[in-house]
DNA sequence: AGCACGCCGACT
DNA sequence: GTCGGCGTGCTC
C-alpha cells in the first residue's frame, strides 16, 4: 500500500503529492485526510504531512521511503476539505500545504524538535550532555558546538534524532462518577463517624441523575478534602476516571432568548432564504432591518432539519453582545471562534465542531473553514467587509469560500450587507444571486437626517481646525439634552506627521519611501513598515528652522480640540492605542455607555455599536479615504459614511448626522448623505465599466521587489512580457508601475494590474510565473500573486 | 525549509 | 594539500 503526501515543506518544488509506504501495521488505520509524519530529503529529518490519496501502485521509480508514524487517530481534514484545499490553492496561487494548515487550528501545526542522542558514556560525561543521555539542539546553540556535534555524528558518538511534535494537547480532568450501586444501602454501611463520606454518598443519592462530577468542584464548592474522595473510592462506591473536558473560553452564561415576531418584509426575506435551496441569496438591507433576527430564525428553521449552520461575521462586530444573542437562542449547541482565544481554547471549539457537539458556529474570517458536516446554511454578514480577505499568504477570500461550500453541500449561501459590495449587488442585479430588499426599520423610526459641511466655506469654520461650527452647535445641543455623540476620524490614508513650516520639509523613513509619523506616548517619529524609530527634532534638519511642527489629523489632537471647546465634556477616545490591551475595547465602550458624553474612534467604532442615547454622529474627516489611488475608495468611503450615519438615533430619539468634507460635490459622500445606495450602484457601476474594473473584470496584481531597484524593474518588466502574450484584445496589464509606496526594508517595489474576464491561458502562465519564483527567490526576489486584491495602494 | 554536494580561496 | 566559505539543487 501507498500514500500519496503533502509535506509540510512550502516551497514551490514542493508543492506536489510526494508517494510513501504504508506500514503493513498501519494499513488497516491510515486514512486520507490524516496527519503523518515522514522522512523527508537526505538525512533522517522527519517532516509533518498530510495524506492525499492511498494507491495499490506508485509511479515513482525512485527508492521509496515509509511513513515514520501517524499524528492522528482519525482525518483532520475530511473529504470536502480536502478538496477545498486543493481548490483553494490553485484560486490563490498559494501551496496546497499552506491552505491545509490555514484551515486547522494552529496547534495542529507540527513543532520539530532535534535531539542529540550519546551512545557512548565518555561523550555523555560531557559538558554539552550534562550526564543527560540526550540534548535538545535548538538555535541557541552556537556555531562551535553545531561542528562539533557534526563531527561527533561523523565519528558515530552520537545519533541526531527528528521528533515531530504534536502541540494539540486536551485538557484532561478528573471526574467522580457514580457506580451501579445501591447507594441507601451502603449509606448503613459507613460507620457513623465517617460524617464527610456519608456526606458524599447523600450528594449522589439527592441527585439522582448525577452520573458525575468534576473532582474540582468537589473540592472547590462542596468543600470535600482529597482524603474522603480517596476513601470512598477506594472502597469501589465511587470512581475516579481522567476525562477530556473542553476548554470554555467565555463561561457559558447562557440567558434564553426568543425569537421575535417577523415584520412582513422580513418574514418575506425569511421564507424566501429558507426555500433559497442551493442559491445564493444577497440580503439588502438598511441599519436597523433587523437582519441578524432573520439570520437567526433561519439558523434555527435548518436545525431543526437536522443541519448545521455557518455564520461569519467580521472580527469588529464579534462583540460579547452579539455572541450572547447567539448562545441565548442555540446553547451550547454554538461553538464560537474568534481571534481572543487561545490556541488552546480555538482547538476545542475546532473539536466540539468536529466531533458534532457544536452545530452552529459563529466567527470571523477564518471560521468558514469550520469542519461542519451537513451544513444547512451559511450567512455572510457584512458582506463588503475587505476584512474577509487575508492580506497574506494564502490570500483567500472567505465568501469565495463560503460560495464553494455552499455549492459542495447544496445549501445556500446569504450574503448580507446595508451597503452590498458591487460585486455581488452585480450578481444580484444579473439574477445570478437571489436579491432580497429590506428597507423598512423594525422599529418604524426614521433614518438619521444626514448634512455635510462644507469645510472650505469661511462661515463653517471655528477656531478648532478639525472641528466646524455646525457640528459644534449640534454637539452643544446634544450634551444640553444629555444625549450621547460618535465622532468618526477616518484615519485610511491618513497619518499625523512632522512638517516644517518654513521649508516644507517632512522627515522621511531612510529604509521606506514614507513619511516618518509622531508617536507622542513615546515621544519619537516612528515608521509604520519597518519599525524604524528616531528622536522628534527640534529644528528642522534641512533649514535649521524652529518652526518644524505636527500636521494631519490623530485622534489625540481632536480631543484636545474638543476639549478646548466643550470643556465639561467626557470624551472617551478609541483608537490603536487605546484598546492595545485585551478587553480594552469593551471597557471603553462601557464606559461611554454609562458615563461617556462623546465617542471618538477611528473605523472601529462605525460598526454595530448600538447605542440607544446616541443623537448625533459626526464625521471629522470623511474624504481622506478618497484620496487615495485605490478604485475601491469611493465604494468604501460610501460603505463608511453609510455605516456610521447608522449609529444615530437607533431608539426613539431621531438621530443627526453631520459629514464634515472638502468635497462636498463628490458622488460618495453627496449620496451617502442622502442615503440612497441604488443611485451610488449606477453611477459606481458606470466608473467600473469605464475604467475596466470589477464586477466588469477580473483583477490580478502582481509584486515584485528587490534590493535594487533595476533589478525589480527588469524582473517586473520580464513578468508583464509573458503575461501580454496570453492577454486578450479587451483585456489589459498596467505596468510596471511603483505602487504609493516604493520601498519598504529597503526593498523596491513594483506592481502589475491585470484585468481580465476568463482566460485560462492567462492563470496558466501565471503559475508557471509562480513556479520559476523559486529560483529567482535565490537571486533575491520576491514575487507574490494577489487574485483579487482588495487593496490596491 | 534543511541538508548535501561541489567548487573556490586561505590556512596547517 | 585540506578546511570551510557559500552558491546550487533535491527531497518520495
Amino acid at each position: 500500500m501507498y500514500a500519496q503526501i503533502i509535506v509540510d515543506v512550502p516551497t514551490q518544488q514542493t508543492n506536489h503529492s510526494f508517494d510513501y509506504l504504508v506500514p503493513s501495521n498501519l494499513e488497516n488505520t491510515i486514512q486520507k485526510g490524516m496527519r503523518v509524519a515522514v522522512p523527508f530529503g537526505r538525512s533522517q529529518r522527519l517532516v509533518q504531512g498530510f495524506v492525499v490519496g492511498l494507491s495499490a501502485h506508485s509511479k515513482f521509480s525512485g527508492q521509496l521511503k515509509a511513513i515514520d508514524h501517524l499524528l492522528d487517530l482519525r482525518p483532520v481534514l475530511n473529504e470536502e476539505l480536502l478538496q477545498l484545499s486543493q481548490w483553494m490553492s490553485q484560486q490563490t496561487f498559494g501551496f496546497w500545504i499552506s491552505c491545509m494548515q490555514t484551515m486547522l487550528p494552529n496547534v495542529m501545526r507540527a513543532k520539530y524538535q532535534k535531539i542529540a542522542v550519546a551512545l557512548t558514556p565518555q561523550i555523555q560525561n560531557n559538558g554539552f550532555f550534562q550526564g543527560q543521555s540526550a540534548q535538545v539542539i535548538d538555535n541557541s546553540i552556537s556555531v562551535n558546538m553545531q561542528k562539533q556535534l557534526f563531527n561527533w555524528q561523523k565519528k558515530q558518538l552520537i545519533d541526531i534524532k527528528y521528533l515531530v511534535k504534536d502541540q494539540a494537547k486536551q485538557l484532561k480532568q478528573w471526574f467522580i462518577q457514580r457506580q451501579d450501586l445501591d447507594y441507601a444501602q451502603i449509606l448503613t454501611e459507613l460507620k457513623p463517624q465517617a460524617k464527610k463520606q456519608r456526606q458524599l454518598i447523600q450528594l449522589f443519592i439527592d441527585q439522582p441523575n448525577l452520573q458525575q462530577i468534576s473532582l474540582q468542584q468537589l473540592l472547590q464548592k462542596e468543600h470535600f478534602t482529597a482524603a474522603t474522595i480517596n476513601a470512598v473510592v477506594k472502597k469501589g462506591w465511587l470512581t475516579k476516571v481522567k476525562q477530556v473536558v473542553w476548554r470554555q473560553p467565555t463561561e457559558p452564561k447562557i440567558t434564553p432568548t426568543h425569537d421575535l415576531v417577523l415584520t412582513a418584509q422580513q418574514q418575506n426575506a425569511y421564507q424566501k432564504i429558507i426555500n433559497a435551496q442551493n442559491q445564493v441569496v444577497l440580503l439588502q438591507g438598511i441599519t436597523g432591518s433587523g437582519k441578524t433576527e432573520i439570520y437567526l430564525q433561519a439558523i434555527k428553521y435548518f436545525l431543526q432539519q437536522k443541519k448545521t449552520a455557518l455564520m461569519l461575521v467580521p472580527e469588529i462586530s464579534l462583540t460579547p453582545q452579539m455572541v450572547s444573542q447567539v448562545r441565548g437562542r442555540f446553547g451550547h449547541l454554538v461553538a464560537v471562534l474568534h481571534s481572543g482565544l487561545s490556541s488552546g481554547e480555538r482547538y476545542d471549539e475546532w473539536r466540539r465542531i468536529e466531533t458534532g457537539a457544536a452545530r452552529v458556529v459563529v466567527g470571523a474570517r477564518s471560521a468558514v473553514f469550520a469542519p461542519l458536516n451537513n451544513l444547512g446554511i451559511i450567512i455572510i454578514d457584512e458582506e463588503h467587509e475587505a476584512s474577509y480577505k487575508q492580506e497574506d499568504n494564502p490570500r483567500y477570500h472567505a465568501r469565495d469560500i463560503a460560495l464553494w461550500r455552499g455549492k459542495y453541500h447544496n445549501c445556500p449561501v446569504v450574503l448580507g450587507s446595508a451597503t452590498p459590495s458591487l460585486e455581488s449587488r452585480a450578481r444580484g442585479q444579473k439574477g445570478v444571486y437571489k436579491l432580497v430588499h429590506l428597507n423598512q426599520r423594525v422599529n418604524q423610526h426614521a433614518l438619521p437626517t444626514v448634512e455635510v459641511v462644507d469645510l472650505r466655506m469661511p462661515a463653517n469654520l471655528t477656531q478648532q481646525p478639525d472641528l466646524s461650527l455646525p457640528l459644534v452647535q449640534a454637539l452643544k445641543i446634544c450634551l444640553q439634552r444629555q444625549e450621547q455623540a460618535i465622532l468618526l476620524l477616518n484615519r485610511r490614508g491618513f497619518s499625523s506627521f512632522l512638517l516644517c513650516r518654513e521649508c516644507g520639509y517632512v522627515p522621511q523613513c531612510p529604509n521606506c519611501d514614507i513619511s516618518l509619523t509622531v508617536h507622542l506616548q513615546e515621544h519619537c517619529l516612528m515608521c509604520h513598515y519597518c519599525g524604524h524609530k528616531e528622536a522628534i527634532p527640534t529644528v528642522c534638519p534641512q533649514c535649521k528652522s524652529k518652526k518644524i511642527r505636527f500636521s494631519g489629523t490623530g485622534t489625540q489632537k481632536v480631543e484636545q480640540q474638543l476639549q478646548t471647546i466643550l470643556p465639561t465634556a467626557r470624551i472617551i477616545r478609541m483608537d490603536n492605542d487605546t484598546t492595545k490591551h485585551k478587553g480594552a475595547h469593551q471597557q471603553l465602550l462601557e464606559r461611554f455607555e454609562q458615563t461617556g458624553d462623546i465617542l471618538l474612534g477611528t473605523q472601529m467604532i462605525a460598526k454595530g455599536l448600538d447605542f440607544p442615547n446616541v443623537t448625533l454622529v459626526g464625521v471629522i474627516n470623511a474624504d481622506t479615504g478618497l484620496i487615495t489611488n485605490d478604485f475601491r475608495s469611493s465604494e468604501r468611503t460610501f460603505q463608511l459614511l453609510t455605516q456610521v450615519s447608522g449609529r444615530a438615533g437607533r431608539a426613539q430619539k431621531t438621530g443627526k448626522v453631520y459629514i464634515q468634507t472638502y468635497n462636498p460635490q463628490h458622488y460618495a459622500i453627496k449620496l451617502a448623505a442622502q442615503q440612497d445606495y441604488e443611485k451610488f450602484y449606477q453611477q459606481e457601476m458606470q466608473f467600473r465599466h469605464q475604467a475596466g474594473y470589477p464586477p466588469y473584470y477580473y483583477l490580478i496584481k502582481i509584486t515584485i521587489s528587490h534590493h535594487s531597484q533595476a533589478q525589480a524593474f527588469k524582473m517586473a518588466y520580464n513578468i508583464a512580457k509573458q503575461v501580454r502574450t496570453v492577454l486578450k484584445k479587451d483585456e489589459q496589464l498596467l505596468g510596471p508601475t511603483e505602487p504609493t509606496i516604493a520601498r519598504i526594508k529597503n526593498r523596491y517595489y513594483y506592481q502589475i494590474v491585470i484585468k481580465y474576464r476568463i482566460n485560462p491561458n492567462l492563470l496558466k502562465v501565471l503559475h508557471q510565473i509562480v513556479n520559476n519564483v523559486q529560483i529567482d527567490k535565490k537571486r533575491g526576489f520576491l514575487v507574490a500573486v494577489d487574485n483579487e486584491p482588495q487593496q490596491m495602494e
